[in-house]
DNA sequence: CTATAGATAATCT
DNA sequence: GATTATCTATAGG
């Protein structure tokens, strides 16, 4: 048996198909050494999907998404960004969850000096603004979340509006971007689906 | 508010 | 050699 077992209740709540899951990690609160905020936008990414990482299979870099679920695939993008994922459904390897906003709740003054920025809105509304804010880089890729220096607490999730991704070629139609209806947080707007 | 340029480097073809 | 799950600053309506 594995020494550390993931919480049961965090264990099925990864153990899904990444749309679901990207649905029930709104709401929940992500730490890294007590500093951050609750989850208010996500992407789902999957094997089976042509703008995932894991499309193609596995490879150096996106590794982690083929490895347990309740980790972290961090990776750069446009060569100086970090971008940090949650690795989940164990039924199908090489699905994550991007995170890609953050209310933040914890730690405000460190995040407004690590991004030396004042507004509250902008210290976690994108995803390299958290990895940022949060101090997250390539050094916790692999990492487990529910351990230090990551804390995930799952949290009630609020009303959740749907709609196409960000900054994607293909696959650009599936409506696999999720936010809290209503929250100032985003990293842009996302309007009710009729 | 939208549009665009530039930064900058690993990854993959 | 092309691409990239971004951000910031700047210019224009």
């Amino acid at each position: 048996m594995n020494p550390h077992p993931l919480d049961p209740a965090l264990k099925s709540a990864l153990a899904a198909p990444a749309e679901s899951v990207a649905r029930r990690l709104l709401g929940a609160t992500l730490l890294v050494d007590g500093v951050g905020g609750i989850i208010v936008e996500t992407e789902a990414y999957a094997a089976t999907d042509p703008a995932s990482h894991s499309f193609r299979g596995p490879t150096a870099r996106n590794a982690a998404m083929f490895g347990p679920v309740g980790r972290a695939y961090v990776y750069r993008i446009y060569g100086l960004h970090w971008c940090l994922n949650v690795v989940c459904d164990d039924r199908q390897a090489g699905s994550a969850v991007l995170i890609r906003a953050l209310e933040p709740t914890a730690g405000i003054e460190a995040m407004k000096a690590r991004r030396g920025v004042e507004d509250v809105r902008k210290l976690c509304s994108g995803p390299a603004r958290l990895c940022a804010a949060l101090g997250v880089t390539g050094d916790l890729d692999g990492a487990r979340l529910d351990r230090p220096p990551f804390s995930l607490v799952l949290g009630a999730p609020a009303e959740v509006v749907a709609g196409p991704r960000i900054g994607i070629t293909r696959g650009a139609e599936t409506p696999w971007r999720f936010g809290v209806a209503g929250s100032r947080f985003l990293s842009r707007p996302l309007r009710q689906l009729p």
